[in-house]
DNA sequence: CGCTCCTTTACGGTTTCCCGTAAAATCAAA
DNA sequence: TTTGATTTTACGGGAAACCGTAAAGGAGCG
């Protein structure tokens, strides 16, 4: 079983009990963050000496408090952390259920295993724990597999995503145009732009634009 | 301290370290449920048995999964428990942050504490089980006391929410009228309703409605 | 090169939204 | 009941969104 493992999450109620799951393992060194940026200190310290860690447990979304931070999510500080030590393997505990984001986890991030939390999910945690040591292959639990046959992300794509955020940042449709040549997006004409919010609308069943944001707020796309 | 309480909580991590805590204060009968369903069975065979519980601690929202259930969110269960057994006194524990959702637990559904998961929520557990042991008085962390000053709350009403409801299930501005007449609804006339969702714009600052929405879902105002 | 297919862009007409003004209705207090 | 303030309603004009059609541009292929 792993020796070094890092473990960020902000919950404290959370943190105790996984802490209590990995002793249960015979985990001798569990090292126990609440903030992404100490997670990341942490691991630098330990390349420094070393003495890496071998896998890092974390949370998704990070309450914000008085301290700021410079990384204030699972995602960011997954990719952060991979840029210092790509090898280190990476199992995500979160309460997240949206396709698009844990899809992504596994496909942009690449990280090795996804643990819902839930009614049953220590036990979980430790299936997944024994998983990713003895193997390289990604993990998540079986009731979890349909999200990879979500229909949804494959269908929309980064412009769509795009456009609804900038519709939803209180960007008009007519100005759509202007913004997306400042950022550079293509396609950006206004015909263009109308059409795809127009499909986007008939993909999800959406009266209007307005609509259209309320249902893409519901699923987590934005 | 309380000598018979009742936790409701379905993550199981949660679920174990609040646990432990209430063993650490000496809380000898602790039951534990990951229902709100289970919940209320026990608040009833306890009412039955003429040992009812003295506290409830419960979390707002619960994982749907397989197993269909009544009482679907924290705010069901107290609304039934308080119905069959006033005198309880409950305490909520969640990550919920919304001051909308937060402020409606102690005016509506009369809660005596609210404790927010967070990084340092055992010992604020704690501390709210004692106050609501030793008195009657609302206890709410500090920290959360702006909630109450919360200016959204006070000058965005019922009927304003009903507004921005309808407007993200997708009525049309233009339709809303007709909507509003057949609900019941009063004013329904195109321009008062013309005129509200202006001045909602105009107090989020939001460019469009299509922002406004957007905004109003941020903020947990649907 | 010429052909097809597909995407992008342009444009005109209709509907809906947006904003100001003003008239009607409601209500509270004198 | 009159007065004045506030809310609700009506309406008109300009802006944006919506919808269909058609032209222009590009990629792939014989």
């Amino acid at each position: 079983m792993f020796s070094k493992v890092l473990l960020a999450e902000d919950l404290d109620s959370i943190n105790i009990a996984v802490a209590t799951t990995l002793d249960e393992l015979n985990i001798v060194e569990v090292d126990n963050v609440k903030y992404c940026d100490d997670a990341m200190l942490k691991i630098k310290k330990a390349l420094q000496d070393n003495e890496p860690y071998q896998l890092l447990i974390t949370d998704l979304s990070f309450i914000e408090d008085f301290r700021p931070n410079q990384l204030n999510s699972g995602e960011e500080l997954i990719t952060a952390v991979k840029k210092i030590q790509p090898n280190i393997k990476v199992i995500v505990f979160s309460v997240e259920e949206k396709p698009v984001r844990i899809k992504s986890l596994f496909e942009n991030q690449n990280i090795n295993a996804f643990v819902l939390k839930g009614r049953n999910s220590l036990p979980e945690l430790k299936k997944a724990l024994k998983k990713v040591f003895e193997s390289d292959d990604k993990y998540i639990a079986a009731n979890l597999t349909y999200i990879f046959q979500d229909k949804i992300t494959h269908q929309i794509d980064d412009y769509d995503i795009q456009l609804i955020q900038h519709l939803a940042l209180g960007v008009a449709q007519d100005k759509m145009d202007i913004t997306f040549k400042k950022l550079g997006i293509e396609p950006n004409s206004k015909s263009t732009i109308e059409k795809r919010i127009g499909k986007l609308k008939d993909y999800f069943k959406a009266n209007n634009t307005v609509h259209l944001i309320a249902i893409a707020k519901d699923l987590g796309l934005i």
